[in-house]
DNA sequence: ATTTGATGTAACTATTATTGTTACATCAAA
DNA sequence: TTTGATGTAACAATAATAGTTACATCAAAT
């Protein structure tokens, strides 16, 4: 199993929300999918998480997210987080109940927990070292955008 | 998204192949599910990757799997991979069709690939660190078994 | 050789999460 | 009041995991 797709388009739709402003396009659910290639409420509903996390804001009725924080303050880590549902805290999943009356059953979880934490803390470290900047960046100045 | 359980219970089967030697407990597909609490099919399935990964060896028609290495050249990366399918060797997935006439749909994929593979490395690399060893040697001591 | 009890694996089901889609109430500005 | 957007519920399609049944095959012991 992969971490599903709502990080990589958070990402890409960010970006979007960003540098639109310098291109004046308007920030509508159905301009990012074009972009994204997918159906307007799968924006909103990625944008719906954004919001609740905190790092746009959408103004209702009218077309026009922007981002609540500048770019190098958002790292990927806020976005990775932003879009993953509560119960998905713990990257690596395991086996709901082995045998208590087991030797090896009864000790496994314990054993293992800390190590697997370890490895996701790393990983959610390493992700919190870049910033939506670092995407924004090398696409600006591709197309000529002054940020 | 989380990474499925196939993991942990890998970890688990691995651990009671090694044990299970102190305890004249041999090492059946059932026996080794009762422990997990699952069908004997689905930790045949397990040990078939393990076995393809050259961690175990099996004697089909006689129950008997045993360590190919010792458990502590046995790392839970080692483990991870082996259970992993092939097309998961990507951690993070990416929406597969950005709008390619979009200027940002036209460059985000290569724009969060590096990050997003060098977080999964990190992450990979911390896993690298752990054996079998360490999963075993505290169930060892609980249970009074000398390695 | 035959029996026994295991592995190897195909095939099917159940469950679950993601992603896509339709529909519609609600909102904010012109 | 109209317009064009958001917010969200509800449902469908897809895909992966995990569980299950069934059975061919194998290896050792009798």
């Amino acid at each position: 199993m992969r971490i599903n797709t709502r990080f990589a388009v958070a990402i890409h739709v960010l970006v979007l929300i960003e540098l639109n402003k310098y291109k004046d396009i308007s920030n509508t659910s159905e301009h990012l999918a074009l972009s994204v290639n997918t159906n307007p409420v799968v924006i909103r509903r990625i944008i719906a998480m954004l919001k609740k996390a905190n790092l746009i804001t959408v103004k209702a009725g009218v077309g026009g997210a922007s981002l609540k924080r500048p770019p190098q303050n958002i790292s990927w880590l806020d976005i990775y987080h932003a879009v993953q549902s509560d119960d998905e805290f713990m990257l690596f999943n395991k086996h709901e109940h082995p045998n208590q009356n087991c030797y090896v059953g009864a000790s496994i979880h314990e054993v293992i927990d800390e190590p697997l934490h370890i490895a996701q803390k790393t990983m959610e470290e390493k992700l919190s070292t870049f910033t939506l900047l670092d995407a924004i960046t090398p696409i600006a100045k591709k197309n000529k955008i002054a940020l």
